[in-house]
RNA sequence: GCCCCGUUCGUCUAGCCCGGUCAGGACACCUCUCUUUCAAGGAGGAAACAGGGGUUCAAAUCCCCUACGGGGUACCA
Protein backbone atom coordinates (compact mmCIF):
# COMPACT_ATOMS: atom_id res chain seq x y z
CA UNK A 1 0.00 0.00 0.00
CA UNK A 2 1.67 3.00 -1.01
CA UNK A 3 -0.39 6.44 -0.50
CA UNK A 4 0.89 10.01 -0.92
CA UNK A 5 -0.15 13.62 0.21
CA UNK A 6 0.49 15.90 -2.20
CA UNK A 7 0.26 19.63 -1.64
CA UNK A 8 0.54 22.44 -3.60
CA UNK A 9 2.78 25.30 -1.42
CA UNK A 10 0.83 28.20 -2.93
CA UNK A 11 0.65 29.58 1.40
CA UNK A 12 0.31 27.95 4.49
CA UNK A 13 -1.39 24.28 5.07
CA UNK A 14 -5.00 24.44 6.23
CA UNK A 15 -6.64 22.34 8.88
CA UNK A 16 -8.45 20.43 5.89
CA UNK A 17 -5.04 19.85 4.41
CA UNK A 18 -3.85 18.76 7.59
CA UNK A 19 -6.52 15.61 7.30
CA UNK A 20 -5.72 14.48 4.65
CA UNK A 21 -2.17 13.99 5.13
CA UNK A 22 -3.47 12.60 8.63
CA UNK A 23 -5.69 9.98 6.90
CA UNK A 24 -3.17 9.24 4.47
CA UNK A 25 -0.96 8.75 6.89
CA UNK A 26 -2.90 6.93 9.65
CA UNK A 27 -3.76 3.82 6.79
CA UNK A 28 0.01 4.23 5.46
CA UNK A 29 1.07 3.31 9.52
CA UNK A 30 -1.83 0.77 9.83
CA UNK A 31 -1.03 -1.46 6.52
CA UNK A 32 2.72 -0.98 6.60
CA UNK A 33 2.49 0.85 3.94
CA UNK A 34 4.16 4.04 2.55
CA UNK A 35 3.79 7.71 2.42
CA UNK A 36 5.05 10.21 0.48
CA UNK A 37 4.85 13.45 0.48
CA UNK A 38 4.88 15.07 -2.99
CA UNK A 39 5.06 19.09 -3.44
CA UNK A 40 2.90 20.09 -6.35
CA UNK A 41 4.29 23.35 -7.66
CA UNK A 42 3.54 23.12 -11.13
CA UNK A 43 2.07 26.58 -11.19
CA UNK A 44 4.90 28.96 -10.83
CA UNK A 45 2.79 31.79 -11.21
CA UNK A 46 1.05 31.01 -7.64
CA UNK A 47 4.63 29.75 -6.00
CA UNK A 48 4.72 31.37 -2.37
CA UNK A 49 8.53 31.60 -0.66
CA UNK A 50 8.11 29.38 2.74
CA UNK A 51 4.96 27.49 1.71
CA UNK A 52 7.07 24.05 1.69
CA UNK A 53 8.81 24.85 4.51
CA UNK A 54 5.84 25.70 6.62
CA UNK A 55 3.91 22.70 5.17
CA UNK A 56 6.81 20.26 6.32
CA UNK A 57 7.14 21.84 9.62
CA UNK A 58 3.56 22.41 9.99
CA UNK A 59 2.88 18.15 9.63
CA UNK A 60 6.12 17.46 11.62
CA UNK A 61 4.71 19.10 14.84
CA UNK A 62 1.57 16.97 14.04
CA UNK A 63 3.73 14.02 14.23
CA UNK A 64 2.48 13.22 10.44
CA UNK A 65 6.15 10.95 9.15
CA UNK A 66 6.55 10.38 5.75
CA UNK A 67 9.10 7.74 4.43
CA UNK A 68 9.83 9.56 1.40
CA UNK A 69 9.85 13.05 0.82
CA UNK A 70 11.80 16.72 -0.58
CA UNK A 71 12.98 16.81 3.12
CA UNK A 72 14.34 13.05 3.15
CA UNK A 73 14.82 12.06 -0.08
CA UNK A 74 13.86 8.18 -1.48
CA UNK A 75 14.19 6.17 -4.83
CA UNK A 76 11.67 8.30 -6.06
CA UNK A 77 13.15 11.34 -6.07
CA UNK A 78 12.92 14.66 -6.93
CA UNK A 79 9.52 14.80 -5.02
CA UNK A 80 8.77 18.42 -6.39
CA UNK A 81 7.11 18.53 -9.41
CA UNK A 82 9.13 21.13 -10.99
CA UNK A 83 12.05 19.25 -10.62
CA UNK A 84 10.02 16.52 -12.41
CA UNK A 85 9.62 18.58 -14.97
CA UNK A 86 11.60 16.82 -18.22
CA UNK A 87 9.61 13.68 -16.88
CA UNK A 88 5.84 14.68 -18.26
CA UNK A 89 6.25 16.29 -21.71
CA UNK A 90 6.81 13.02 -22.68
CA UNK A 91 3.98 11.08 -21.05
CA UNK A 92 2.16 13.84 -22.85
CA UNK A 93 3.89 13.19 -26.52
CA UNK A 94 3.09 10.08 -25.77
CA UNK A 95 -0.24 10.66 -25.35
CA UNK A 96 -0.28 12.49 -28.98
CA UNK A 97 0.97 9.61 -30.68
CA UNK A 98 -2.05 7.03 -29.06
CA UNK A 99 -4.77 9.83 -30.53
CA UNK A 100 -5.47 10.81 -26.39
CA UNK A 101 -4.10 14.08 -27.08
CA UNK A 102 -3.54 17.06 -29.46
CA UNK A 103 -1.42 20.45 -29.69
CA UNK A 104 -3.28 23.66 -29.34
CA UNK A 105 -2.07 26.71 -30.13
CA UNK A 106 -5.02 28.98 -29.60
CA UNK A 107 -3.75 32.45 -27.39
CA UNK A 108 -5.99 33.16 -24.41
CA UNK A 109 -7.48 36.11 -26.76
CA UNK A 110 -8.23 33.22 -29.15
CA UNK A 111 -9.93 31.59 -26.25
CA UNK A 112 -11.52 34.44 -24.76
CA UNK A 113 -12.84 35.55 -28.11
CA UNK A 114 -14.46 31.60 -28.68
CA UNK A 115 -16.22 31.74 -25.35
CA UNK A 116 -17.85 34.97 -26.06
CA UNK A 117 -18.72 33.95 -29.47
CA UNK A 118 -20.17 31.02 -27.83
CA UNK A 119 -22.08 32.67 -24.91
CA UNK A 120 -23.70 34.95 -27.63
CA UNK A 121 -25.25 31.67 -29.46
CA UNK A 122 -26.48 30.91 -25.89
CA UNK A 123 -24.30 28.04 -24.55
CA UNK A 124 -23.78 28.98 -21.03
CA UNK A 125 -20.42 28.17 -20.09
CA UNK A 126 -18.31 27.00 -23.46
CA UNK A 127 -15.71 24.83 -22.99
CA UNK A 128 -12.92 23.55 -24.98
CA UNK A 129 -15.10 20.00 -26.11
CA UNK A 130 -15.90 18.70 -29.11
CA UNK A 131 -18.91 21.18 -30.06
CA UNK A 132 -16.10 23.85 -30.16
CA UNK A 133 -12.73 21.92 -31.13
CA UNK A 134 -13.29 22.45 -34.92
CA UNK A 135 -13.29 26.02 -34.77
CA UNK A 136 -10.11 25.96 -32.60
CA UNK A 137 -6.17 26.25 -33.36
CA UNK A 138 -5.20 22.99 -32.98
CA UNK A 139 -3.60 19.85 -34.90
CA UNK A 140 -6.80 18.30 -35.79
CA UNK A 141 -7.70 21.72 -37.24
CA UNK A 142 -4.53 22.35 -38.96
CA UNK A 143 -3.35 20.99 -41.57
CA UNK A 144 -0.19 18.68 -40.72
CA UNK A 145 2.71 21.18 -42.11
CA UNK A 146 0.81 24.09 -40.10
CA UNK A 147 1.37 22.05 -37.02
CA UNK A 148 5.08 20.73 -37.40
CA UNK A 149 5.66 24.34 -38.42
CA UNK A 150 3.76 26.23 -35.33
CA UNK A 151 4.92 23.46 -33.37
CA UNK A 152 8.78 24.98 -34.20
CA UNK A 153 7.82 28.21 -33.90
CA UNK A 154 5.09 28.95 -31.22
CA UNK A 155 4.03 28.27 -27.74
CA UNK A 156 1.76 25.14 -28.21
CA UNK A 157 -0.52 23.59 -25.03
CA UNK A 158 -1.03 19.66 -25.58
CA UNK A 159 -5.08 18.87 -24.71
CA UNK A 160 -6.67 15.63 -23.60
CA UNK A 161 -9.28 14.89 -26.49
CA UNK A 162 -11.92 13.57 -24.74
CA UNK A 163 -14.17 10.97 -25.88
CA UNK A 164 -17.70 12.21 -27.43
CA UNK A 165 -19.95 10.51 -25.77
CA UNK A 166 -18.97 7.32 -22.58
CA UNK A 167 -19.85 7.00 -19.34
CA UNK A 168 -16.81 6.74 -17.12
CA UNK A 169 -17.63 4.67 -13.56
CA UNK A 170 -15.17 4.31 -10.81
CA UNK A 171 -15.28 2.92 -7.31
CA UNK A 172 -14.87 5.77 -4.49
CA UNK A 173 -13.80 3.93 -1.70
CA UNK A 174 -15.94 6.39 0.89
CA UNK A 175 -18.65 7.18 -1.97
CA UNK A 176 -19.35 4.26 -3.91
CA UNK A 177 -19.99 4.25 -7.77
CA UNK A 178 -19.66 7.79 -9.50
CA UNK A 179 -20.56 8.02 -13.14
CA UNK A 180 -19.79 11.01 -14.85
CA UNK A 181 -20.40 11.53 -18.73
CA UNK A 182 -17.79 12.54 -21.13
CA UNK A 183 -20.25 14.47 -23.19
CA UNK A 184 -20.16 17.02 -19.61
CA UNK A 185 -16.19 17.03 -19.26
CA UNK A 186 -13.64 19.24 -21.41
CA UNK A 187 -10.60 18.90 -23.70
CA UNK A 188 -8.25 20.10 -20.25
CA UNK A 189 -4.95 21.40 -20.95
CA UNK A 190 -2.47 18.44 -19.46
CA UNK A 191 1.06 20.19 -20.29
CA UNK A 192 1.12 23.84 -20.45
CA UNK A 193 3.18 26.31 -22.94
CA UNK A 194 5.58 26.77 -19.95
CA UNK A 195 5.77 22.97 -20.46
CA UNK A 196 5.10 22.36 -17.27
CA UNK A 197 2.23 19.93 -16.66
CA UNK A 198 -0.97 20.90 -15.23
CA UNK A 199 -1.98 18.92 -12.04
CA UNK A 200 -3.85 16.13 -14.04
CA UNK A 201 -1.37 15.30 -16.27
CA UNK A 202 1.38 15.39 -13.34
CA UNK A 203 -0.20 13.55 -10.61
CA UNK A 204 -1.45 10.88 -12.64
CA UNK A 205 2.06 10.33 -13.78
CA UNK A 206 3.96 11.01 -10.84
CA UNK A 207 1.29 8.68 -8.58
CA UNK A 208 1.91 5.79 -11.47
CA UNK A 209 5.51 6.11 -11.62
CA UNK A 210 5.88 6.15 -7.50
CA UNK A 211 4.00 3.15 -7.26
CA UNK A 212 0.82 4.66 -5.58
CA UNK A 213 -2.03 2.82 -4.77
CA UNK A 214 -4.70 4.69 -3.04
CA UNK A 215 -5.36 8.04 -3.76
CA UNK A 216 -6.89 10.05 -0.66
CA UNK A 217 -7.82 13.50 -1.07
CA UNK A 218 -10.27 16.42 -0.47
CA UNK A 219 -14.09 16.06 -2.16
CA UNK A 220 -12.97 19.03 -4.52
CA UNK A 221 -11.23 16.42 -6.81
CA UNK A 222 -14.07 14.20 -7.21
CA UNK A 223 -14.88 16.03 -10.49
CA UNK A 224 -11.59 15.41 -12.32
CA UNK A 225 -11.26 12.11 -11.80
CA UNK A 226 -12.73 11.01 -14.54
CA UNK A 227 -10.17 12.40 -16.22
CA UNK A 228 -7.78 11.03 -13.90
CA UNK A 229 -9.58 7.68 -14.82
CA UNK A 230 -9.36 8.42 -18.45
CA UNK A 231 -5.62 8.99 -18.44
CA UNK A 232 -5.03 6.06 -16.40
CA UNK A 233 -6.92 4.44 -19.50
CA UNK A 234 -4.63 5.80 -22.18
CA UNK A 235 -1.43 5.34 -21.04
CA UNK A 236 -3.01 1.76 -20.21
CA UNK A 237 -1.74 1.71 -16.51
CA UNK A 238 -3.33 0.31 -13.69
CA UNK A 239 -5.47 2.78 -12.01
CA UNK A 240 -5.23 3.28 -7.82
CA UNK A 241 -7.85 3.38 -6.00
CA UNK A 242 -9.65 6.50 -4.96
CA UNK A 243 -11.17 8.07 -1.64
CA UNK A 244 -12.67 11.30 -1.47
CA UNK A 245 -12.70 12.90 1.70
CA UNK A 246 -15.81 15.00 2.77
CA UNK A 247 -14.98 18.60 2.94
CA UNK A 248 -14.32 20.61 6.05
CA UNK A 249 -16.62 23.49 5.99
CA UNK A 250 -16.83 26.65 7.68
CA UNK A 251 -18.83 26.98 11.23
CA UNK A 252 -21.89 28.43 9.39
CA UNK A 253 -21.74 25.73 6.43
CA UNK A 254 -21.37 27.63 3.99
CA UNK A 255 -18.59 26.68 2.25
CA UNK A 256 -15.05 25.32 2.68
CA UNK A 257 -12.88 26.46 5.08
CA UNK A 258 -10.37 28.55 3.48
CA UNK A 259 -7.32 30.64 3.97
CA UNK A 260 -9.58 33.66 4.38
CA UNK A 261 -11.53 32.54 7.27
CA UNK A 262 -8.73 32.26 9.79
CA UNK A 263 -8.70 36.21 10.79
CA UNK A 264 -12.62 36.60 10.78
CA UNK A 265 -13.29 33.18 12.63
CA UNK A 266 -11.46 34.52 16.22
CA UNK A 267 -10.00 30.84 16.26
CA UNK A 268 -7.13 29.57 14.10
CA UNK A 269 -7.35 27.58 10.42
CA UNK A 270 -3.78 26.77 10.44
CA UNK A 271 -1.20 24.34 12.19
CA UNK A 272 1.38 26.63 12.90
CA UNK A 273 1.51 30.66 12.64
CA UNK A 274 1.88 32.10 9.30
CA UNK A 275 3.19 35.41 7.89
CA UNK A 276 2.44 36.00 4.66
CA UNK A 277 5.27 37.24 2.72
CA UNK A 278 3.77 39.55 0.71
CA UNK A 279 1.23 41.69 2.81
CA UNK A 280 3.50 40.62 5.84
CA UNK A 281 -0.27 39.98 7.46
CA UNK A 282 0.15 37.12 10.02
CA UNK A 283 -2.24 34.33 10.78
CA UNK A 284 -2.39 32.89 14.16
CA UNK A 285 -1.84 28.59 14.08
CA UNK A 286 -3.07 26.07 16.33
CA UNK A 287 0.33 25.73 18.50
CA UNK A 288 0.48 29.19 19.15
CA UNK A 289 -2.64 29.50 20.43
CA UNK A 290 -1.96 27.03 22.85
CA UNK A 291 -2.85 23.42 21.53
CA UNK A 292 -1.52 20.17 21.92
CA UNK A 293 -0.47 18.54 18.12
CA UNK A 294 -2.26 15.30 20.12
CA UNK A 295 -5.18 17.42 20.69
CA UNK A 296 -5.04 18.99 17.15
CA UNK A 297 -4.59 15.99 15.64
CA UNK A 298 -7.01 14.02 17.48
CA UNK A 299 -9.90 16.66 16.94
CA UNK A 300 -9.67 16.62 13.34
CA UNK A 301 -9.26 13.05 12.98
CA UNK A 302 -13.15 13.08 14.16
CA UNK A 303 -13.89 15.37 11.71
CA UNK A 304 -14.97 13.33 9.04
CA UNK A 305 -14.44 10.07 10.78
CA UNK A 306 -16.21 7.98 13.57
CA UNK A 307 -14.74 5.20 15.21
CA UNK A 308 -16.46 1.61 15.77
CA UNK A 309 -16.19 2.21 19.45
CA UNK A 310 -17.60 5.14 21.20
CA UNK A 311 -14.41 6.25 22.21
CA UNK A 312 -13.04 10.32 21.43
CA UNK A 313 -10.08 10.78 23.22
CA UNK A 314 -7.26 9.68 21.00
CA UNK A 315 -3.54 9.27 20.86
CA UNK A 316 -2.04 9.33 17.23
CA UNK A 317 -0.65 5.80 18.07
CA UNK A 318 -4.38 4.59 18.65
CA UNK A 319 -5.99 5.96 15.79
CA UNK A 320 -3.32 4.07 13.75
CA UNK A 321 -4.89 1.06 14.50
CA UNK A 322 -8.86 2.60 15.03
CA UNK A 323 -8.77 4.40 11.91
CA UNK A 324 -10.64 2.83 8.53
CA UNK A 325 -11.95 4.74 5.28
CA UNK A 326 -14.94 2.67 5.77
CA UNK A 327 -16.17 4.40 8.42
CA UNK A 328 -15.02 8.03 6.77
CA UNK A 329 -18.82 9.72 6.62
CA UNK A 330 -19.64 11.90 3.32
CA UNK A 331 -21.26 15.03 4.30
CA UNK A 332 -19.15 17.98 4.48
CA UNK A 333 -18.02 18.73 8.43
CA UNK A 334 -17.95 22.40 10.28
CA UNK A 335 -15.20 23.34 12.80
CA UNK A 336 -16.31 23.01 15.99
CA UNK A 337 -13.66 25.13 18.26
CA UNK A 338 -15.61 24.63 21.38
CA UNK A 339 -14.95 21.02 20.88
CA UNK A 340 -11.42 21.02 19.55
CA UNK A 341 -10.09 22.77 22.66
CA UNK A 342 -12.29 20.16 24.59
CA UNK A 343 -10.46 17.59 23.00
CA UNK A 344 -7.73 19.10 23.62
CA UNK A 345 -7.88 19.83 27.15
CA UNK A 346 -8.51 15.92 27.65
CA UNK A 347 -4.76 15.37 26.09
CA UNK A 348 -3.43 18.41 28.20
CA UNK A 349 -4.83 16.61 31.31
CA UNK A 350 -3.35 13.30 30.48
CA UNK A 351 0.00 14.36 29.63
CA UNK A 352 2.45 13.77 32.12
CA UNK A 353 3.86 17.22 33.76
CA UNK A 354 7.41 16.36 32.80
CA UNK A 355 6.59 16.71 28.99
CA UNK A 356 4.48 20.00 29.90
CA UNK A 357 7.35 21.33 31.49
CA UNK A 358 9.49 22.41 28.43
CA UNK A 359 7.02 23.77 26.90
CA UNK A 360 6.17 25.98 29.82
CA UNK A 361 9.47 26.87 30.12
CA UNK A 362 9.37 27.94 27.04
CA UNK A 363 6.87 29.82 26.69
CA UNK A 364 7.77 31.43 30.03
CA UNK A 365 10.90 32.46 28.85
CA UNK A 366 9.32 33.92 25.49
CA UNK A 367 7.57 36.29 27.74
CA UNK A 368 10.40 37.39 29.96
CA UNK A 369 8.48 36.74 32.97
CA UNK A 370 10.65 36.00 36.61
CA UNK A 371 12.75 33.06 37.23
CA UNK A 372 10.83 30.57 38.93
CA UNK A 373 12.56 27.29 40.10
CA UNK A 374 11.60 23.96 37.88
CA UNK A 375 10.44 22.36 41.18
CA UNK A 376 8.01 25.14 41.58
CA UNK A 377 7.02 25.41 37.70
CA UNK A 378 6.28 21.94 37.64
CA UNK A 379 3.73 21.96 40.87
CA UNK A 380 2.09 24.67 39.26
CA UNK A 381 1.56 23.29 36.33
CA UNK A 382 0.60 20.25 38.08
CA UNK A 383 -2.21 22.21 39.48
CA UNK A 384 -2.67 24.00 36.19
CA UNK A 385 -3.55 21.53 33.96
CA UNK A 386 -5.83 19.87 35.74
CA UNK A 387 -8.32 22.77 34.77
CA UNK A 388 -6.91 24.26 31.28
CA UNK A 389 -8.15 23.57 28.11
CA UNK A 390 -5.37 25.11 25.87
CA UNK A 391 -1.43 25.55 26.98
CA UNK A 392 -1.13 29.22 27.99
CA UNK A 393 -3.99 28.94 30.47
CA UNK A 394 -1.26 27.05 32.17
CA UNK A 395 1.37 29.85 31.71
CA UNK A 396 -0.88 32.17 32.61
CA UNK A 397 -1.75 30.45 36.32
CA UNK A 398 1.68 30.23 37.23
CA UNK A 399 2.58 33.43 36.08
CA UNK A 400 -0.15 35.00 37.89
CA UNK A 401 0.83 32.71 41.17
CA UNK A 402 4.35 33.85 40.72
CA UNK A 403 3.88 37.03 40.90
CA UNK A 404 3.07 38.53 43.82
CA UNK A 405 -0.25 40.50 44.05
CA UNK A 406 -0.58 43.73 43.08
CA UNK A 407 -1.53 46.17 45.90
CA UNK A 408 -3.86 47.92 46.37
CA UNK A 409 -6.33 45.02 44.76
CA UNK A 410 -8.58 45.87 41.89
CA UNK A 411 -12.05 47.11 43.47
CA UNK A 412 -13.88 43.58 42.26
CA UNK A 413 -11.55 41.72 44.69
CA UNK A 414 -11.45 44.32 47.29
CA UNK A 415 -15.12 44.05 47.49
CA UNK A 416 -14.79 39.96 47.96
CA UNK A 417 -12.49 40.58 51.43
CA UNK A 418 -13.69 40.03 54.58
CA UNK A 419 -12.61 42.50 57.24
CA UNK A 420 -13.71 39.64 59.84
CA UNK A 421 -11.25 37.25 58.61
CA UNK A 422 -8.76 39.89 58.00
CA UNK A 423 -8.47 40.52 61.62
CA UNK A 424 -7.56 36.94 62.43
CA UNK A 425 -5.17 36.27 59.75
CA UNK A 426 -2.24 37.58 62.56
CA UNK A 427 -3.31 34.51 64.60
CA UNK A 428 -3.82 32.29 61.56
CA UNK A 429 0.36 33.09 60.90
CA UNK A 430 1.19 32.64 63.99
CA UNK A 431 -0.21 29.00 63.86
CA UNK A 432 1.39 28.38 60.88
CA UNK A 433 4.45 29.02 62.13
CA UNK A 434 4.70 26.44 64.03
CA UNK A 435 3.60 23.50 61.26
CA UNK A 436 6.60 21.24 61.26
CA UNK A 437 4.88 19.14 58.49
CA UNK A 438 4.42 21.55 55.40
CA UNK A 439 2.08 19.97 53.92
CA UNK A 440 -1.59 20.54 52.30
CA UNK A 441 -3.37 18.01 54.49
CA UNK A 442 -1.70 19.61 57.40
CA UNK A 443 -2.35 23.18 56.32
CA UNK A 444 -6.13 21.99 56.00
CA UNK A 445 -6.15 21.19 59.37
CA UNK A 446 -4.43 23.84 60.77
CA UNK A 447 -6.42 26.30 58.53
CA UNK A 448 -9.63 24.15 59.97
CA UNK A 449 -9.03 24.94 63.60
CA UNK A 450 -7.70 28.23 63.45
CA UNK A 451 -11.63 29.28 61.87
CA UNK A 452 -13.11 26.85 64.70
CA UNK A 453 -11.36 28.51 66.88
CA UNK A 454 -11.99 32.29 65.26
CA UNK A 455 -15.82 31.17 64.86
CA UNK A 456 -15.75 32.03 61.64
CA UNK A 457 -16.56 29.65 58.78
CA UNK A 458 -14.15 28.38 56.30
CA UNK A 459 -16.28 29.34 53.24
CA UNK A 460 -15.79 32.53 54.47
CA UNK A 461 -12.13 32.46 55.59
CA UNK A 462 -10.86 30.91 52.41
CA UNK A 463 -11.79 33.29 49.31
CA UNK A 464 -10.33 36.38 51.38
CA UNK A 465 -7.30 34.38 52.32
CA UNK A 466 -7.43 33.50 48.39
CA UNK A 467 -7.44 37.10 47.50
CA UNK A 468 -4.68 38.22 49.44
CA UNK A 469 -2.31 35.51 49.27
CA UNK A 470 -2.75 35.28 45.39
CA UNK A 471 -4.79 37.86 44.11
CA UNK A 472 -7.22 35.89 42.47
CA UNK A 473 -10.41 34.75 43.84
CA UNK A 474 -10.93 31.42 42.12
CA UNK A 475 -8.14 28.65 41.37
CA UNK A 476 -7.24 25.31 42.70
CA UNK A 477 -6.90 23.89 46.05
CA UNK A 478 -6.01 27.20 48.56
CA UNK A 479 -4.17 24.41 50.45
CA UNK A 480 -2.25 22.79 48.05
CA UNK A 481 -1.11 26.37 46.45
CA UNK A 482 -0.03 27.18 50.13
CA UNK A 483 1.91 24.42 50.66
CA UNK A 484 3.71 25.40 47.36
CA UNK A 485 4.43 29.22 48.05
CA UNK A 486 5.73 28.23 51.57
CA UNK A 487 5.80 30.48 54.96
CA UNK A 488 8.06 32.59 53.99
CA UNK A 489 6.31 33.99 51.38
CA UNK A 490 3.03 33.89 52.69
CA UNK A 491 4.13 36.34 55.56
CA UNK A 492 5.63 38.55 53.12
CA UNK A 493 2.59 38.63 50.69
CA UNK A 494 0.62 39.36 54.48
CA UNK A 495 2.85 41.78 55.01
CA UNK A 496 2.43 43.44 51.55
CA UNK A 497 -1.38 43.23 52.35
CA UNK A 498 -1.85 44.31 55.70
CA UNK A 499 0.30 47.45 55.13
CA UNK A 500 -1.49 48.33 52.22
CA UNK A 501 -4.76 47.75 53.87
CA UNK A 502 -3.48 49.30 57.15
CA UNK A 503 -4.21 45.99 59.63
CA UNK A 504 -2.57 47.27 63.13
CA UNK A 505 -0.91 44.01 63.96
CA UNK A 506 1.42 42.28 61.63
CA UNK A 507 3.98 39.77 61.98
C1' G B 1 -27.00 27.26 -16.20
C1' C B 2 -24.90 22.28 -16.43
C1' C B 3 -22.44 18.08 -13.95
C1' C B 4 -21.22 15.66 -9.43
C1' C B 5 -21.53 14.93 -4.16
C1' G B 6 -24.32 15.50 0.07
C1' U B 7 -28.80 16.30 3.87
C1' U B 8 -30.12 12.37 11.59
C1' C B 9 -30.24 16.95 18.00
C1' G B 10 -27.19 24.07 17.60
C1' U B 11 -22.27 21.17 16.26
C1' C B 12 -19.43 16.34 15.34
C1' U B 13 -21.85 11.96 14.64
C1' A B 14 -23.98 6.25 15.73
C1' G B 15 -27.70 3.66 13.34
C1' C B 16 -28.48 3.07 6.75
C1' C B 17 -25.16 -1.68 3.03
C1' C B 18 -28.30 -6.72 5.83
C1' G B 19 -35.90 -2.54 6.78
C1' G B 20 -38.76 -4.18 12.91
C1' U B 21 -34.75 -1.44 20.12
C1' C B 22 -38.05 4.79 23.99
C1' A B 23 -33.25 7.06 17.14
C1' G B 24 -27.50 6.13 20.89
C1' G B 25 -22.91 8.96 22.24
C1' A B 26 -19.86 13.44 22.57
C1' C B 27 -19.24 19.06 22.62
C1' A B 28 -22.11 23.23 23.84
C1' C B 29 -26.60 24.53 26.84
C1' C B 30 -29.91 23.95 31.42
C1' U B 31 -30.86 21.70 36.45
C1' C B 32 -29.09 19.23 40.66
C1' U B 33 -24.76 17.39 43.35
C1' C B 34 -19.66 17.70 45.25
C1' U B 35 -16.37 21.91 46.58
C1' U B 36 -13.48 27.64 50.13
C1' U B 37 -13.89 29.47 44.86
C1' C B 38 -13.58 28.63 39.50
C1' A B 39 -12.93 24.41 36.92
C1' A B 40 -13.00 19.13 36.89
C1' G B 41 -16.06 15.02 38.54
C1' G B 42 -21.05 12.65 39.46
C1' A B 43 -26.56 12.55 38.42
C1' G B 44 -30.38 14.28 35.35
C1' G B 45 -32.79 17.38 31.36
C1' A B 46 -34.03 19.79 26.79
C1' A B 47 -32.64 18.79 21.74
C1' A B 48 -32.70 15.55 15.30
C1' C B 49 -34.25 11.39 10.94
C1' A B 50 -35.11 18.32 5.11
C1' G B 51 -40.18 17.76 2.53
C1' G B 52 -43.40 14.77 -0.50
C1' G B 53 -44.60 10.41 -2.81
C1' G B 54 -44.06 5.21 -3.31
C1' U B 55 -42.51 -0.32 -1.90
C1' U B 56 -43.75 -3.06 2.67
C1' C B 57 -47.49 -5.90 7.89
C1' A B 58 -43.38 -2.45 9.17
C1' A B 59 -38.73 2.80 6.52
C1' A B 60 -33.98 7.18 9.44
C1' U B 61 -32.82 2.57 6.78
C1' C B 62 -34.97 0.51 -0.10
C1' C B 63 -36.89 3.46 -4.79
C1' C B 64 -38.53 8.21 -7.13
C1' C B 65 -39.33 13.47 -7.07
C1' U B 66 -38.67 18.26 -4.82
C1' A B 67 -36.12 21.63 -1.75
C1' C B 68 -31.75 23.12 0.40
C1' G B 69 -26.33 22.98 1.02
C1' G B 70 -21.60 22.15 -1.00
C1' G B 71 -17.98 21.06 -4.82
C1' G B 72 -16.62 21.46 -9.95
C1' U B 73 -17.09 23.89 -14.51
C1' A B 74 -8.97 27.68 -15.89
C1' C B 75 -2.52 27.06 -19.75
C1' C B 76 -5.05 26.76 -10.32
C1' A B 77 -4.13 23.05 -7.48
Amino acid sequence: MVLRFAPSPTGPLHIGGVRTALYNYLLARQKNGKLILRIEDTDQTRYVPGAEEYIIEALTWCGIEFDEGPHIGGPNAPYRQSERKSLYAQYAHLLVERGWAYYAFDTEEELELMRKRFEAAGIISPQYNAITRPYMKNSLTLPPDEVQARIRAEPYVIRFLMPRNKEVRFYDEIRGWVAFHTKELDDKVLLKSDGMPTYHLANVVDDHLMGVTHVIRGEEWLPSTPLHVLLYEAFEWEKPKFAHLPLLLRPDGGGKLSKRDADQLGFPVFPLTWKDPETGEVSVGFRERGFLPEGLVNYIALLGWHPAEEKEVFTLEELTHSFSLERVSRAGARFDYEKARWINQQHLRRMPTSSLLPQVRAAWETQNLPPIPEEKLSQLIDLAKERAALLPEIVEFARSFHERPFMPLEAALESRLSPEVIQHIPSLIESLIHIENWKAEELENVLKNWAKAKNISLSKALPTLRILLTGQHSGPSLYKLMEILGLEEIKIRWQAFASVYGVSRSV
